[in-house]
DNA sequence: TTAAATTTTAAATTAATATTCAAATATGCG
DNA sequence: CGCATATTTGAATATTAATTTAAAATTTAA
């Protein structure tokens, strides 16, 4: 790889940093190129020699934290403990995210508005994956015997409902750390799963 | 009343429930003034005639919606039963509204995109209220000692976060019917109130 | 019936951004 | 250095949808 494509990566990568920082502070519909453009002290016109589009750039700044998100998950899910230990630290790993990449992450934003079919496919595709993560650490607990769920699906579905709207009203400045939340939700959570 | 003013005030809620049919497909940014207006057999400019502006129709819409979903809830809690009874009810409310009302009873979406300040102050006093009866319903039971509950203010967003999410999979073709839904999520939740 | 009030229309305007593009500039290499 | 390639710019253009407006059509009520 030449010097120059080096480099050009390295500025995609830049570009998309300083997007996702912008897009969690205004969401996806109220990051403008503009705004972005300027965070990087460049003008928009630039940023279209790096990404076909807006849509695109929006799409790989989506990719990128998801697929973070997703590898941590992962690692946490072949990592050594109780099935109990392990889905408590998915969940805190998963409130993270909610919390700190509050747009970029935002599972619950209607992706249909802002990607292409190509680009929908692969999203889905992700959050699916990241969805089954999930599933994963319960039959995991289920066949230890440490739980008993009688619809998986449905508990998957509560845990990463009611995690992911924590970033409808969690603010750091209020009553309850970041700490004792994610205790407080691995508690409940696990409560459902006995 | 004169007779004009009723007629106008009748329209004004014949808009209101076209918009709202609107929203519910296409959201609140997707909505545009022309596809409601021509919904309606009208020309977009009508619009104004009655409305402000998009924004006091979308905060309208909001607003009338989820006010009307308050006021189901506010009769089942004030019904008779036991707390869990009630409370059961009351999922089951909030679950026909998340599921039917899609969009336009979107507790998820972000009001500060849409609303001015004063819709906003309104809005927010309108959620504020409707979780409120959730928190009641909560209460009840641990007064009359039908609910074991560590933490009300978390086990309330749990159950609001559970089920706003419902929106985001739940499909009439699949393999749950509503009335499956909601019993279940009914059993998860008593579970994590006992 | 007809004048005033109400309602609707169609076209023009505004506004906000995304996107394109030709020219200017910078970079790295032989 | 000086050429070729890569990058950036700023201005022009395109797009989408909201909003305004003046005139036309309709309704009401005396």
């Amino acid at each position: 790889m030449k010097l120059s494509e080096k480099r050009t990566l390295k500025k995609k990568e830049q570009i998309l940093l300083t997007a996702i920082t912008v897009i969690n502070q205004r969401g996806y519909g109220g990051a403008t190129m503009e705004e972005i453009a300027a965070e990087l002290l460049m003008t928009k016109g630039s940023l279209y020699y790096y990404f076909k589009n807006k849509g695109d750039l929006m799409y790989q700044c989506h990719n990128f934290v998801l697929s973070q998100a997703a590898n941590d998950l992962k690692d946490v899910l072949e990592g050594e403990g109780t099935a109990e230990k392990i889905l408590r630290s998915m969940i805190a790993t998963h409130i993270d995210y909610v919390i700190d990449e509050k747009e970029t992450n935002n599972l619950i934003i209607e992706p249909r508005s802002f990607f292409d079919d190509y680009q929908l496919e692969s999203v889905l595709k992700l959050r699916k994956y990241y969805s089954s993560l999930f599933d994963q650490a319960i039959e995991k607990g289920v066949i230890l015997g440490e739980f008993y769920v009688e619809d998986p699906f449905i508990v998957r579905m509560m845990i990463l409902g009611s995690t992911n709207w924590i970033q409808q009203w969690y603010r750091p400045e209020g009553r309850m750390t970041k700490d004792e939340l994610k205790q407080n939700f691995g508690d409940h959570i696990v409560k459902l799963l006995k």
